[in-house]
DNA sequence: GCCAACGTTGGC
DNA sequence: GCCAACGTTGGC
């Protein structure tokens, strides 16, 4: 099956790229998102969809590679059913961070959901932004 | 820390 | 179902 590829935000002080790689393969719920688009997207994902990791706040740049280690279910965190979130796992670093600034300043990726739907946290990403912002960041083969 | 953008809530 | 008020996000 065709896979997908997404954007997860994070602000570094609540959830960073460090502790993601932390949590190691065992991955980690992405718990606290309240927001329908963002859960419609997850509720989305494949197991094995990949997705950049993007520190918003402080960093402003896709830091990492994840990829969907658990389909959408209750987000533990809320006693609410309307909240699914999924489970996300490291997969490696980004050789270069790709910031904001150098999305924004490419043509290619003027319509990208970072640039055009900036408060989105959980966004979908096309296979050309996909392979565009992995050569960006300095990744030779892009996981796929 | 400010504030613009935008999503959500709730009164009517 | 409209829309004003309010809360949150996130770049700067």
């Amino acid at each position: 099956m065709e896979k997908n590829y997404w954007l997860f935000k994070s602000e570094p002080f609540k959830w960073s790229w460090e502790m993601q790689k932390a949590k190691g393969e065992a991955g980690e719920e992405w718990d606290g998102i309240r927001n329908y688009q963002a859960r419609n997207n997850m509720r989305q994902m494949k197991i094995g969809d990949k997705a950049f990791f993007y520190h918003s706040n402080e960093g402003l740049e896709v830091v990492g590679i994840a990829e969907v280690c658990a389909l959408s279910h209750p987000d533990t965190t809320i006693n609410d059913d309307r909240w699914d979130c999924v489970d996300i796992k490291a997969v490696c670093d980004m050789p270069k961070p790709v910031t904001l600034k150098a999305v924004k300043a490419n043509p290619a990726l003027e319509k990208m959901s970072l640039v055009t739907s900036m408060r989105l946290s959980v966004q979908p990403v096309t296979k050309q932004e996909w392979l565009e912002v992995c050569r960006m960041g300095g990744l030779e083969n892009p996981p796929l």
